[in-house]
DNA sequence: CCACTTATGTGATGTAAATCATAGTCAACG
DNA sequence: CGTTGACTATGATTTACATCACATAAGTGG
């Protein structure tokens, strides 16, 4: 890969948008390309983090295992978005595993590398506190929802989530969908096939489609107060 | 309260010890000393985030509220630790409540201030990067237990966070351990009981105390293994 | 010191969701 | 084009935990 297409993709990220283009072509010179069939696995839970990586082409899912084995999704990510940030940034191992969902290519910067240049690029610094807010404002409602709300309600705001990131076609399958939710496959499937009775949503195999976001709305606020 | 008094709390909080004289006086000028009782909210989810916190004197938990009404213990701070901040970043309403546990006194920063205070401090930025790395890093273990781990291991988890930062003398009713553990004071009262029994914990009414740290450490990590 | 509140303890019962079991359906691929 | 493996589906059964219901401390404040 060119270190031109390299800078290219490194502008098209959330991260480092705001960068000139002697910042990025440093950076794209730092950055390593690196490609994953679907299924493999770019970190391990455990590794020691060695990089800090940014998506060009593909979704990735960040899982941990429960002690039965039971997986759980943490969060995915597509092209532009940035992983692996917190072990790198704690210097810490991993403490999840990143996994291809399909396949793609990452630029991975090694973590001297990045740590120096955040040193150097305050407004860098700054952004990076506002996305680390953001996906900390987002892990706690998870929390409070895992903790209180019923299956029903923590499937419909999982829906409602993706739906605000990627639009109303959902590329999940139920065994996804459920390890996002912290339920079994089969109860996310007789969820979301209520859901289809009731006219919420269609959907064929691998993918969801919300066709009514008004009433999977009122569902993921909460029972409907009798 | 006088200004130097500020100055030496700032100095002796987490986020601020790296700043020199002038810095922290420079900040202790825009620092405003509140207190509250135990149980008084020093702000409500949904607020908007005029300030942005680090405790002088007391404890506070962060909680949210399921859309039963059951409550949820989010996080919990004392003396030198911050709060408020995500709200802050991001400039979007408080996503949780903060809530006095025992008699406590802040200071407050307003938002613009500390944002631009942030701006000018480099280093400032990389130190609250870890911090909220750490906290983001907390929050995904405690989801994957949520998700996937039984109600023993969950409090034996809580349990060794909270003595891993405030020692083996753990001063917590059973129903706050129930809110952080995501399950019933009933539940949580048996699992002490349980632990009681077999001589992994004692305990005086509002406090718990870990007599056997490495029974308990076994107990978290899972069942064992048949 | 007595009423009152808050914390702890325990049993009986209910239930949401997990688990177990089995089967149909669709895509991929030699 | 038929076999294989992932995905979806649905019923039967179990179970961990919530819920309900009371009872007994242990502080607290008038």
């Amino acid at each position: 890969m060119l270190p031109a297409e390299k800078s290219e993709i490194l502008k098209d990220s959330l991260i480092f948008s705001s960068l000139n283009e002697d910042e990025l072509s440093g950076l794209a010179g730092l950055a390593i390309e690196q490609s994953f069939q679907a299924d493999e696995f770019i970190f391990w839970e455990g590794d020691e983090p060695d990089y800090f990586y940014v998506i060009a082409e593909g979704r990735i899912k960040v899982v941990k295992h429960s002690s039965s084995g039971k997986e759980f999704i943490i969060a995915f990510f597509e092209s532009g978005e940035m992983f692996g940030e917190v072990a790198v940034f704690e210097g810490k191992p991993y403490p999840a595993s990143a996994q291809a969902i399909s396949a793609t290519n990452v630029l991975g910067i090694r973590r001297r590398h990045f740590l120096d240049f955040l040193a150097t690029h305050p407004q860098m610094a700054m952004r990076i506190i506002n996305i680390l807010g953001g996906r900390l404002r987002d892990a706690q409602g998870r929390l409070k929802d895992l903790a209180g709300e019923r299956a029903q309600q923590r499937l419909a705001r999982i829906l409602l989530m993706l739906a605000s990131r990627m639009g109303h076609t959902i590329p999940f399958t139920r065994q996804e969908l459920a390890d996002m939710a912290g339920m079994t496959t089969e109860t996310t499937i007789r969820l979301t096939s209520q859901l289809k009775e009731r006219g919420i949503i269609s959907s064929v195999r691998g993918q969801l489609i919300i066709v009514d976001e008004a009433k999977l709305r009122a569902l993921a606020e909460g029972p409907p107060t009798i």
